[in-house]
DNA sequence: GTCTATACAACGATAGAC
DNA sequence: GTCTATCGTTGTATAGAC
């Protein structure tokens, strides 16, 4: 029921900043409905644009979440593409290498303090991201293994790499937190790769 | 807000014990709303009694939290006590178990809840959290193993035990919230062992 | 004229009502 | 089980910027 009538098609008039309203719009739907909570029509309407605008801006619904709520460095889908090329058998050594380097950067600590805050959170906050994560992360990798029990093994996963990250930038464990990333690797990579394809019991 | 009317002055009657609905107030409200979330007289609203009785009793807020939170639900020196007793090889499936068993108790949740928020809230509160963690629990585990790299040894283990509560207990993903305690030990256990007792790399 | 941000329509999937 | 409403997403035509 958009009536309001007549918004006619094509590019817009004047510098109308499409992309920046609808951040700001997610900001405020995703943080009052949680991330399954709210909707893509929901969000574009607040910010007065097309929810095809969504796709064309951010590739979709997780798209816009990283960057309008999350703030994440690199796009989960530059991410997963680059783990579909590894073999199963380096994959956990992958996981634990790219999970470092991305939050190691500039700023990475604190936005993943912030991160782990949220999630600890109001409930809602907690829901969104959960829903979140295992959506668009922890679910495809999941799916990268072909074995049994595979909700199981990448809850593993994400248990480990969590943890990594709270002892590594929130609690700032030492030695652990000023280990270079080929030694997080060696450290934390077998165990990945264990929950991934090995045993579990 | 003070209606209620009619608080009398002077000492309580009666068997009331001020000190523990104190407590169980804490734990419920720094759950909800973190350290500096939480506020003394809402701690004591809830409790039902004056919010000076937190400076007597407990000597301020953060002597308050320390208690409530803070302290384990078993005895940090009982459960190092019990370790102490365990065969090198047995170690890490001994550890998940402790944890798993301590957390799952009644509020536990609630509590890993109000520790991790702490733990990534306000630098007093973090710092505090990760000198009592390394003083009194991941520390000396890293002394029962005599091998070398202690400390990252300890780290490491940390970082799996934080991440499994987080995963079990604040995001609550399933299937790993739901799985019983020996699940868990079957699968993070192996873990566990080798960040003690196995090669780093 | 070309490029691209935009609007509208429609599709397949899914969840809830009845 | 069927029907309906609504979701996220996609295809395509168009209008404004360059």
């Amino acid at each position: 029921m958009t009536t309001g009538g007549a918004r006619r098609r094509g590019r817009r008039a004047g510098g109308v900043d499409t992309r920046a309203a609808l951040l700001a719009a997610a900001q405020e739907v995703f943080g009052e409905q949680g991330y399954s909570g709210a909707t893509v029509r929901a969000i574009a309407g607040r910010a007065g644009v097309d929810p095809a605008m969504v796709n064309h801006w951010f590739g979709g619904k997780s798209g816009l979440f990283a960057e309008a709520v999350l703030d994440l460095p690199m796009g989960v889908e530059a991410v997963l593409e680059r783990l579909r090329a590894v073999p199963v058998e380096r994959l956990g050594a992958t996981i634990v290498w790219n999970f470092v380097t991305v939050w190691d950067a500039p700023g990475g600590a604190d936005r993943f303090s912030a991160l782990i805050r949220s999630a600890s959170g109001p409930a809602q906050a907690a829901e969104s991201l959960r829903d979140f994560l295992l959506a668009n992360l922890f679910g495809p990798i999941g799916e990268l293994v072909a074995g049994d029990r595979r909700e199981l093994r990448a809850n593993l996963v994400a248990s480990q790499m969590i943890g990594l990250g709270v002892a590594r930038y929130v609690a700032r464990f030492e030695p652990l937190a000023g280990t270079d990333v080929d030694g997080v690797v060696a450290a934390v990579g077998p165990t990945v790769q264990r929950y991934l394809t090995g045993e579990l019991g």
